[in-house]
DNA sequence: ATTCTTGCAAACGGTTTGCACATAC
DNA sequence: GTATGTGCAAACCGTTTGCAAGAAT
């Protein structure tokens, strides 16, 4: 489940131009193994699981470090608050109006390229973003509505 | 530029359930008439401008209202603040991402249909919204790079 | 008369900022 | 040794909430 050992990750950092502190060592991982988009406070508390506390001020200013330097996303904010993704292949997301559970939606075409428009050829389109709103599966299966 | 006098924004609040007060006439005009997808602060000031002013908490509470009794779409977070829109046709956005401007995309095609989706079954999906990032023809100007 | 809305001000919560200290390079 | 990052706490700011007064039905 790992795939990386410390010495990958610190390569990681360097590689984006980032200073290397152990602090930013276990935020990188901390995402980097989560599948759940998670908050800079989800980060925080299961990074101080495993090391001693860090800052939550530190969290959200390597996040953004982070983000700048293309290490990460900042899937922000689709939800109410901010949440992070440490896989940079292009996908899209759905988030669920109930639970606000974010899933990666693997394998959905995404045919239009991002960077010219018909139309639009003024903008400099960098990104595109796609969101599915509703219900998840769990959620789905509380609702009275099928 | 109208195309709607007093009596058909009443009719439109009443028929989303909406009870009737000058405050959310104000709202919904000020709404309707813009194109900037404004902020609440933005509705606040503009409303402001032409009847005497209106509470701020109200026009949160008001917007949110609205967007309950599916009047307008809260366009939220796509920016750094909630953004609201009173065009319900389906359709996509466009955010600057030096002035945060959003421009919606006419004729884009949306061929996938939002409710389906091949492998998320499970998932109720209830809209779908796409947002281009990137630079707008003014920001895109004064930057360096073409 | 009853229910819903408004205004005001205080509270909230995620995020940002300033600064002294510590660490990376 | 110098530049950069960290921790802490206070500030910020968009938004929400509680409640008493006011308006709509």
């Amino acid at each position: 489940m790992n795939g990386m050992d410390d010495t990958g990750f610190i390569s990681i950092l360097r590689e984006h131009g980032l200073q290397v502190t152990y602090q930013r060592l276990a935020i990188y991982q901390a995402l980097y193994h989560s599948k759940e988009h998670p908050s800079a406070e989800e980060i925080h508390q299961q990074v101080g699981r495993r090391f001693s506390m860090i800052s939550l001020g530190t969290v959200y200013k390597t996040l953004e470090r982070f983000s700048e330097a293309g290490l990460i996303d900042k899937i922000n904010p689709v939800a109410e608050v901010a949440r992070y993704d440490a896989n940079l292949m292009p996908h899209h997301h759905f988030v669920c109006v109930k639970c606000q559970a974010i899933y990666d939606l693997e394998g959905v075409s995404d045919d239009e390229s991002p960077m010219r428009l018909d139309g639009y050829e003024d903008f400099k389109i960098l990104k595109r973003q796609v969101i599915l709103r509703g219900y998840c599966p769990k959620c789905r299966s509380r609702e009275t509505e099928s």
